[in-house]
DNA sequence: AGACGGTCGTTGCTTGTGCAACCACTTGGC
DNA sequence: GCCAAGTGGTTGCACAAGCAACGACCGTCT
């Protein structure tokens, strides 16, 4: 039974991120990724992270979210700032273009959600997100590097 | 609601995914595409599956599956045979040493699912089973291209 | 103060993936 | 029979991601 339920998590997740990519490419829009990098820093706190909070928010490597944070970068939609109180470091903020960009893919992106996954999903919805927010945390509990990262913003 | 749920899908998805890598890494295993890749051919109807089959069943564009069977062929684990109805195309089928990967491989991967999932979805996990498979049955009744190859497996 | 272990972020290299173009072959119409 | 249109699978290319190694810097201990 719950191997069944893991496979549906499996192909759940690759199909409905298949689709909602493919609307955010229809639209000229950036990746889910992209947005999951603008959302995660304009949603904290101060509305800024260090480069290693990010990293384990997203399920990254460093030097992965580090040539992606260059791209977006590039792209105008966030801004490195030096730390002050570490010149190793840097926060990441999202730029005004950055907020735009945020305001104009939400809408696709829920809509995504919406025709893919809520629908569907339905009045299960509460019972599958507490079940899956215990799997998520059960996961970052046993990555001790994680936890600290993770119980600051959750 | 359904929001919450779906980032709680991204996440667990992401992080359980990763845990369970790190264990058939450790273990010095291959990844679980390959193990999908094999056992998806293996108990396919006649033990063996076109090309375009197996792409569908997989989330995947076939240039990529292409060079993945490429190398799980180098590793002798599937073998391709030519398929007398069609000259084009070939019929993928589980090695012996295939099939004796799968059972090396199964222990660790059931281990990872139990250890990350299973435990922790509990006596969810029918709920939450169903509701995703009603996520990927309608985003493959979207995507017309997928539609007989899904409806020939499941 | 100085040295040392540990952490933050970047870079070189290797690997894996998608897109578009391509060849081989099948299928349907004439 | 033959030609055009479509399909199955591979290849060239560009790009994204991880690992390992690195330089810069922090915190601590003596």
């Amino acid at each position: 039974m719950a191997i069944e339920a893991w496979r549906a998590l499996l192909r759940a997740h690759a199909t409905a991120t298949d689709r909602i990519e493919a609307m955010l490419a229809e639209a000229s829009l950036p990746s889910l990724a992209w947005y999951d990098v603008l959302w995660t820093i304009y949603r904290s706190p101060d509305k800024q992270l260090r480069h290693f909070e990010l990293a384990d928010e997203m399920v990254m490597s460093r030097s992965g979210l580090s040539r992606m944070i260059d791209r977006i970068q590039a792209a105008g939609l966030i801004e490195r700032r030096s730390c002050p109180s570490d010149r190793r470091g840097q926060h990441l903020a999202v730029t005004e273009a950055g907020q735009e960009m945020l305001r104009k893919m939400w809408p696709v992106y829920e809509a995504g959600i919406t025709e893919h996954f809520a629908t569907l999903v339905g009045d299960d919805a509460g019972v599958v997100g507490e079940a899956l927010r215990r799997v998520e945390d059960a996961c970052r509990a046993r990555a001790p590097k994680c936890a600290e990262a993770a119980s600051a913003t959750h």
